[in-house]
DNA sequence: CTAGCTTTTACATTTTTTTTACAACTTGTC
DNA sequence: GACAAGTTGTAAAAAAAATGTAAAAGCTAG
């Protein structure tokens, strides 16, 4: 159960946006919440979700710290905790046991999930550092 | 089997739903009120049997807390009671007296029922957070 | 009043989330 | 390259939250 009344980070999943997120790797189910990885289901906590959904709905973009954890955490999360880092690690850690790595560290500004296409190599991405996203 | 002539939260099952549920262990006849798991008549009672016709009648899908004690209890049980799980338990309890276990608990959202096959193992499923079960 | 059903209470247990304390890494500057 | 300052990664512990359970108390139709 989602606590008392609170909203869910998952409304903030553009209006237009699919209800499913696929790729050759991962399959995402926004809806009903749940996720593949090469067939595989992943188990993840609620955190762990709305983290993977909030990325993988903005697939290719970089999603910035302060984004994720004023949505996933509210506004009031303070930045010295490591909290976001844990929670990236272990969803990685949960896809890599099936797939391939999708989540990149983009220093100084947050994190990018990447489409993964089986049909070439992962190719590498700039690390930039200027981005905007809505707020 | 329910007690004699009493109305039940029955009315909350889709319409379109069939009036029997059926899986290699388990048969549910809605409308009767009766429910059988490997042949032997289950004893439940009103409310024990509405959990179950609702789990049941959502075979694969997580139902939500809330979503369940809106239907069976209305709308005003507060969410600090321990309610639901007494009568989850006892659900569960009555059915492993005969059959497998089928109500499932995904923590931090609800339970889901799933159907029982004989013939292949039971898999195991997604602890996911966000779920949309109509209201 | 009684029997059977339901809810509450009071903890126990399990699961998830956050914090802590460092290690490792990036980046800019000498 | 070496350093410093800042950022991210990590394991493990602590804290918080959710669920499980037994037993008692409360209800309600007969």
């Amino acid at each position: 159960m989602i606590p008392k009344g609170e909203t869910m980070a998952i409304e903030t999943i553009p209006a237009l946006m699919k209800q499913v997120y696929r790729d050759d790797q991962l399959e995402i189910d926004f809806v009903r919440g749940q996720a593949l990885v090469q067939g595989n289901q992943l188990v993840l906590t609620r955190k762990e979700f709305e983290l993977l959904a909030m990325l993988a709905a903005n697939e290719g973009e970089i999603v910035p710290r302060e984004v994720l954890m004023k949505r996933i955490w509210g506004y009031s999360m303070e930045i010295r905790t490591r909290t976001l880092d844990v929670h990236v690690r272990r969803l990685r850690r949960k896809i890599m046991e099936f797939g391939q790595p999708c989540i990149e560290t983009v220093f100084g500004v947050g994190y990018r999930f990447q489409r993964f296409r089986a049909d070439r190599q992962r190719q590498s991405y700039s690390n930039v550092a200027c981005v905007a996203v809505p707020a």
